[in-house]
DNA sequence: CCCCTGATTATCT
DNA sequence: GATAATCAGGGGC
């Protein structure tokens, strides 16, 4: 049993210990295997860069509020507020293996009324993804883990914990911020942002 | 396998 | 009006 995360460090730091934990809502769980750190306001791909305004109001909330924003229009995407109060460092969720409710899960990624029938590894492949197997909705921004939402340690067989930069950004795209578990079939692909900015723009 | 495109809406200019 | 922390599906190799 490993010890409780402690969510005031500083995303970067508490992102690679997320991996291999189970996040559970309801009947649904899923053991964490790929993530991204975001740091707030001196990182100018973050959200939370120019402030507690609109959305990213929710990032400088508490440690242990999720952050659920909508992306592209139809993906709900989820974030674990890991930061001090107020510096706004959040962890994007973006894979994740299920470990209970997959059937749920399957109705969940599904398209009228029928479920989706997509092998266990991809269901929650990629932050749209799961945020669906979760159910989540944008009503759930600014909840709390542990109540609705919990987070548990996961069998923690030791993996090794890969590092490199975020996907699909257009600013500080070299950052190494994102961190997964090595041969877990659930990570997204890595995809560079067609929009990406040159690296003499990411000094700021 | 890879690359390209459309979908769809909160937020920002 | 433009943009975006994405995804699924189509066409090409």
């Amino acid at each position: 049993m490993r010890s409780p995360i402690d969510l005031t460090h500083r995303a970067d730091e508490v992102a690679p210990l997320l991996l291999g934990w189970v996040l559970r809502r309801g009947e649904v769980a899923l053991r964490l295997t790929e993530v991204e750190a975001y740091l707030g306001l001196d990182d100018p791909a973050s959200h939370a860069y120019r402030g507690p305004r609109g959305r990213a109001a929710t990032m400088f909330r508490a440690p242990g509020c999720l952050y659920v924003y909508l992306s592209y229009g139809v993906h709900r995407m989820a974030n674990i507020v890991c930061s001090p109060a107020g510096s706004a460092s959040a962890v994007l969720l973006r894979a994740g293996e299920v470990v209970a409710g997959v059937e749920i899960a399957r109705h969940r990624r599904g398209r009228d009324e029928e479920p989706a029938n997509h092998p266990v590894a991809r269901l929650a492949s990629g932050p749209g993804n799961l945020g669906a197997v979760l159910g989540l909705d944008l009503a759930d921004d600014g909840a709390r883990l542990g109540v609705e939402f919990s987070l548990e340690p996961g069998d923690s067989p030791s993996r090794t914990v890969m590092v490199g930069p975020r996907t699909g950004i257009s600013h500080a795209v070299d950052w190494p911020l994102r961190f997964w578990l090595a041969d877990e079939p659930s990570v997204s692909p890595y995809r560079r942002s067609p929009r990406a900015s040159r690296p003499a723009e990411d000094r700021l």
